[in-house]
RNA sequence: GGGCGGUUAGCUCAGCGGUAGAGCGUCUCGUUUACACCGAGAGGGUCGGCGGUUCGAAACCGUCACCGCCCA
């Protein structure tokens, strides 16, 4: 027997182990099934399971579930990714509880900590996706950092080096001066900072008394300014353009040039430029040729090394003892000791409160320093081009298409990819440097060594490149790494290219941009053929979820609450095409209900004795109950079908539990129990064979979005062996013989069951208290019909006689039309009249108002002649069966009006 | 400043040319042997504003307002 109720933690684990153990989840080579393959974007080891995995692994098991039962050989890649500076960053910490420091410890040992922690802590994240129950061929699992993937890291950078497609450039980068490492640009956020705009006035060289005022939110690096720009059309500096200016503090003569850049608008329309520490000055340099002093150091402090020669002394404006003070500050104090010295020396001539954007790192959370570095770059620009191409072509399309344009616009305009990371923890750049600095690119030490001394003609000591690759780098060649590529293995053959990348809008530009980049250009294929993208979850009120405002929702805590298929299914439920999904434990509590839905609906099956019958086909079926049910349960695997294949997950969560609920359990279960008590007729052996069909469909129906409780009930009925639910066949529609006329007939019982319980309730008569139900004017059909539903009539409409009503209406009768009839309820004494004379006219008088809509339109002479002649019919029967109505209500009326 | 998305019942959303819908919540009734994580019933909307196209607009077009996100 089931239990009363549902508990899922009883038995999710077990149901899972079972899966994972007999290999359900395994992807199969050597079958001739189509392959249906997801690459996840690989979740970053050092991750725990928050609300955006829960979110998009249950997205994508529900995918690789139906797949996998509509007989497709699937592929779910599982694995992580090294997240270069997150795990370092991690493990520091933990050597910093030790009192040690990575540096401390040396590369080698600090190397071997991380994966021993690795080992240790790097499975949480791949744990966690069990409780969720995602069906992920776990064997495969991959790391960005394993032999193989780090084998197809070193061929593709030789590869590209040897192409032309990496090199090395001198040019600014993100500087992260926390970690010491250039980021990527997005790893960078712009944070709104309360600052100032100090207005400092700089001499003009030449001309004693004129200054010429630059506006600025960074004074301390005015040390590196090479020159002020104006705007070519400024009116009010066009004598200065030429001239030169004396950069205050350091001396130094710089000269005022004419440049787009400067805003007229903007401060004074003069601004300082500072090419070696500003993206902006640095294009400004460029164009006009202007020197590229650094005077920040890695950590952001001062460095006078590469402007000393420019320190010179001029009264009142520079001093140089004042700059040599500032050597060794860190950025924030040589502001603040910068901005005492100009206003000392009185050429601070305004400070401005002034809100701007500042460039911060995402992981450190200090403001990034723009830093003129030698750094390793892709060609990312010429590796685009066929990614773009590919999305024109729609060999991979978007779902929703609309994020193409984001896709494109990113592609379009995309910017030399700095692919080195001043850190440890990832792979090593396969370059090694010669005494004279020339570099070999080889994937072996080995082989870099035998090109040395090819190159020098002598056995050559040779060093090995210090900084390892952007974590995206590896991650961008997972689609066919984990395939085993540079192997032409059987499954890199079979899985590539993959079918759907599904992930959110905020990765486009990190994983969907950076695989196809790769995998067009070294599969000569792209990586997926679709790519799926989804809302973010946020926060019952629509807030992004952080852990700074406290309203971060613990998927794991909501498994342990209401159980896996809850947080599922409600995750579906709300997942509406490029919808963000909003989400609180409430929303998972109420799809709880449904899980303990369809739990009570077998148990009420169980209790009755239904059992599978494999023998049993739709056609077998006689009576209109079966065949209406039947041909209900045909029109849900359609709409399931079709929601799954667009991505509607709503949609498909939607005709599942309409399907289970409303259909089968409040009217299917209700019109079979008298059927079910009566156990010996074929009627009954009829009904139960259908019912044990119908609640089989639902469970596999639903197990793409519930994977546990239907497993479980699937099992525990016996449709299968242990753990066989996964890997039966996805529902097809199959014809069921006379299906309009039960619908039909079904569907008529059921509307007056509904009026009659409508005007019972609205009479407040109590359900305890039985009354005939009678009708007036209906057909030898309807009649019919009705004494076949008497039982059900009896027991759902609280009706103690069901009959055709011949002569008067009875004294204090309550009435209520349906189609050619008018149902009777005699209710003398528990009635009021006025109040039913009330109900009647209210309900005349919306059927009135409608009417009167549809006769207006008809009498639209343009209607008649514009719209379509089915649509003109179909107001015409409208309106006719509306005045039928009417009628029919005016005959009620005036049967119980007062005399 | 540029771009994208949104604005429909108290809440969350579906509908995207032909009678305004669902789930949840609310109210009323109900312990009828699957289920109170339940059953029955009800109430609740000039579909953000204004123009336009059309026989017909929540839907299509224009415009404005407000909200959210992305890029400068």
């Amino acid at each position: 027997m089931l239990n009363k109720t549902y508990n899922p933690a009883e038995i999710e684990t077990s149901l899972y182990e079972g899966w994972e153990q007999a290999g359900s989840f395994a992807c199969q080579p050597e079958s001739n099934a189509a392959p249906f393959t997801i690459m996840i974007p690989p979740p970053n080891v050092t991750g725990s399971l928050h609300m955006g995995h829960a979110l998009t692994f249950t997205i994508q098991d529900t995918l690789v579930r139906w797949r996998r039962m509509q007989g497709r050989d699937a592929l779910w890649q599982p694995g992580t990714d090294h997240a270069g500076i997150a795990t370092q960053m991690v493990v520091e910490r933990l050597l910093g509880e030790e009192g040690t420091t990575r540096r401390e410890l040396g590369r080698d040992k600090f190397l071997e900590r991380v994966w021993q922690w690795k080992a240790e802590s790097g499975g949480t994240i791949t744990r966690q996706l069990r409780r969720i129950g995602a069906s992920l061929d776990w064997p495969r699992e991959r790391f960005t950092m394993d032999d193989g993937c780090s084998e197809a890291v070193r061929q593709v950078f030789v590869t590209l080096f040897k192409q032309g497609l990496i090199y090395r450039d001198r040019r600014l980068v993100n500087w992260d001066p926390k970690f010491q490492s250039a980021i990527s640009d997005l790893e960078v956020e712009n944070q709104e900072v309360r600052g100032n705009l100090w207005h400092i006035a700089y001499p003009i060289e030449g001309q004693p008394g004129r200054t010429i005022t630059v506006a600025t939110t960074r004074p301390e690096t005015m040390l590196g300014d090479t020159a002020v720009a104006v705007h070519p059309t400024d009116a009010r500096y066009q004598d200065l353009i030429g001239q030169f200016a004396i950069l205050p503090l350091v001396g130094r003569r710089i000269p005022i040039v004419a440049d787009e850049y400067s805003d007229p608008e903007k401060g004074t329309g003069a601004v300082k430029i500072t090419p070696a520490h500003d993206f902006n000055d640095f294009a400004v340099g460029k164009r006009h040729d202007l020197p590229m002093p650094s005077i920040l150091d890695k950590e952001a402090r001062v460095i006078l090394g590469e402007i000393a020669e420019a320190i010179a002394a001029v009264e009142g404006v520079a001093d140089p003892a004042f700059v040599r003070t500032l050597e060794g500050l860190d950025r924030g104090m040589a502001r603040k000791a910068i901005v005492a010295e100009l206003e000392r020396l009185e050429i601070l001539v305004k400070v401005e409160p002034h809100v701007h954007q500042v460039p911060h790192g995402d992981r450190s959370g200090v403001p990034i320093e723009p830093l003129l570095t030698v750094q390793w770059y892709a060609n990312a620009h010429e590796l685009a081009q066929p990614a773009i191409k590919a999305v024109e072509e729609g060999r991979t399309k978007f779902v929703p298409q609309q994020w193409e344009n984001t896709f494109f616009a990113w592609m379009r305009d995309i910017q030399p990819w700095c692919i080195s990371r001043q850190l440890w923890w990832g792979h090593r750049i396969p370059a090694w440097y010669g005494p004279d600095g020339h570099v070999f690119v080889e994937q072996t030490e080995a082989e870099a060594v035998a090109a040395a001394t090819v190159h020098y003609g002598v056995p050559t000591p040779i060093s090995q490149d210090d900084d390892v690759l952007d974590t995206w780098f590896s991650s961008a060649l997972w689609p066919f790494s984990t395939l085993g590529w540079p192997e032409q293995t059987k499954e890199l053959a079979r899985y590539y290219p993959g079918d759907v990348l599904v992930t959110g809008f905020d990765i486009i530009f990190f994983w969907v941009a950076r695989m196809m980049m790769m995998g067009i250009h070294f599969m000569g294929d792209v990586p997926f053929k679709e790519v799926h993208i989804h809302g973010l979850v946020r926060d019952e009120k629509g807030q992004k979820m952080s852990k700074s405002k406290g309203n971060v929702i613990d998927p794991l805590d909501l498994i342990d609450r209401f159980g896996a298929d809850a947080l599922r299914f409600t995750i579906c439920a709300l997942t509406g095409p490029g919808r963000d999904v909003k989400l609180g434990a409430a929303r998972v509590e109420s799809y709880r209900s449904f899980v303990t839905k369809l739990w009570n609906a077998a148990r009420f099956c169980e209790m009755n004795a239904i059992a599978p019958d494999p023998t049993f086909t739709p056609d077998q079926a006689t009576l209109p109950l079966t065949r209406w049910i039947l041909s209900a349960l045909n029109d849900t695997i359609g709409e399931a079908g079709a929601a799954l294949e667009a991505y509607r997950f709503n949609d498909y969560a939607a005709a599942c539990y309409r399907f289970t609920w409303n259909s089968f359990c409040d009217w299917f279960l209700e019109f079979a129990k008298p059927a079910l008590a009566d156990a010996g007729s074929p009627e009954a052996a009829e009904v139960k064979r259908t019912a044990a069909h119908v609640l089989g469909v639902i469970l596999r129906l639903l197990h793409p979005a519930m994977p546990y409780v239907t497993e479980e009930l699937w099992d525990r009925f016996g449709y299968g062996e242990r753990n066989s639910l996964i890997g039966t066949a996805w529902p097809v529609a199959e014809d069921v013989p006379g299906a309009v006329p039960a619908r039909a007939e079904l569907d008529w019982v059921v509307r007056l069951i509904s009026e009659v319980r409508t005007v019972r309730a609205e009479m407040n008569v109590p359900p305890s208290q039985l009354g005939p139900v009678l009708l007036k004017d209906a057909t030898a059909e309807t009649m019919a019909r009705g004494g076949r539903w008497i039982e059900a009539i009896g027991r759902m409409a609280r009706a103690s006689t069901f009959a055709a009503l011949d002569g008067d209406v009875p004294q204090g009768s309550a009435q209520a039309v349906i189609d050619e009839a008018t149902i009777v309820l005699p209710l003398a004494g528990l009635i009021d009249l006025a109040q039913e004379r009330a109900r009647l006219a209210k309900e005349r008088g919306k059927i009135v108002a409608e009417s009167e809509k549809t006769a207006k339109k008809l009498g639209n002479a343009d209607f008649i002649a514009r719209a379509p002649a089915e649509i003109v019919e179909e107001i015409r029967e409208r309106l006719a069966s509306s005045d039928a109505e009417v009628a029919r209500l005016d005959a009620a009326l005036s049967r119980i009006a007062t005399t």
